[in-house]
DNA sequence: GGTCAATACCTTGCGCGCAAAATAAAATCT
DNA sequence: AGATTTTATTTTGCGCGCAAGGTATTGACC
């Protein structure tokens, strides 16, 4: 295949980089399904988890900018691990207006079990980790770029 | 930092994969929305029109494979689909179980309206068409990798 | 030819993802 | 201090994404 190809049917599905992506994503999520069972746990309720597992005690806003998930998208998140007693939340001292979300000992502890899921899910993967951090590079690259959605200057 | 960083520390989010892939993912979608607000598509929508103008009157199973999208995610896709008029549907002539999907003339001309659309994203990012190339190839491996979800052979 | 399994598609139910609007507290301005 | 704006979070509404279960038609087996 040339390597114009992608430029001049930039309409054909498997010319496109997004739709690639998208699956990507979406088969990912479903291949965390099984891995999370165990833990009664979602793929987005998870990510929840990495960042509390980093930093406990912070507000929903630090949340949002972790796990890069918006905070209407969040609060419901949010309500199902209160509801399964990972996390607590508290006004804060501070401020009235922020919540601190906190893991309960339970929360905590949920670490361990999923300490070996990372790994389990680049096993299932036949990439390299240099492959692996290229495309982790590649994909931060096109989430800053297309974050606030700039104008397009279109190239020659 | 280290090229060993994330296997040492697995759980944190700035070393996760498919964390990246997620929210790039996730903000490519909301990328395309200005852009197929004037056609009045969603993404999804937009990628059933990218089949059926790739190939037309298809059975459902054939734009389940194009698309990657599974059949209980694109029944209503292309009841929408149908009441933009924008689509038809009509049983199979040798198979009465399938339907076949067609476009509407409405659909086939909105092609040209989605002409400029993949040049616009990819321009929103700064990837050249080489980096573009190997992030699809690499996506499009971990979905073959994954769709299937395998069992986990670690190594050493 | 009748039974049984496979196939194509639809429905249901739940959890996001996110834009837009609402609420309430803090900060800023005058 | 009172009015205005900003900030943190919740709510609402809609469209997926997908597992699980249902229906109807076809194909395979005996």
């Amino acid at each position: 295949m040339p390597r114009s190809t992608q430029l001049k049917e930039p309409l054909l599905l498997r010319n496109q980089l997004c739709h690639a992506l998208y699956s990507a994503s979406n088969a990912l999520v479903r291949a965390y399904r099984p891995l999370l069972e165990p833990l009664d746990l979602t793929y987005p309720q998870y990510l929840v988890m990495l960042a509390l597992w980093e930093h406990d005690d912070v507000p929903i806003k630090q949340l949002v900018e972790d796990t890069r998930l918006d905070s209407g998208t969040l609060t419901p998140i949010l309500k199902r691990l209160e509801q399964k007693a990972l996390v607590r939340r508290r006004k804060g001292d501070l401020d009235e207006r922020q919540w601190l979300i906190q893991l309960t000992p339970a929360g905590v502890d949920l670490r361990d079990q999923a300490a070996e899921i990372p790994l389990k899910l680049f096993c299932m993967t036949s990439l390299n980790l240099e492959q692996a951090r290229a495309l982790k590079q590649a994909a931060e690259q096109i989430y800053q770029d297309v974050l606030h959605s700039a104008a397009c200057q279109q190239p020659d």
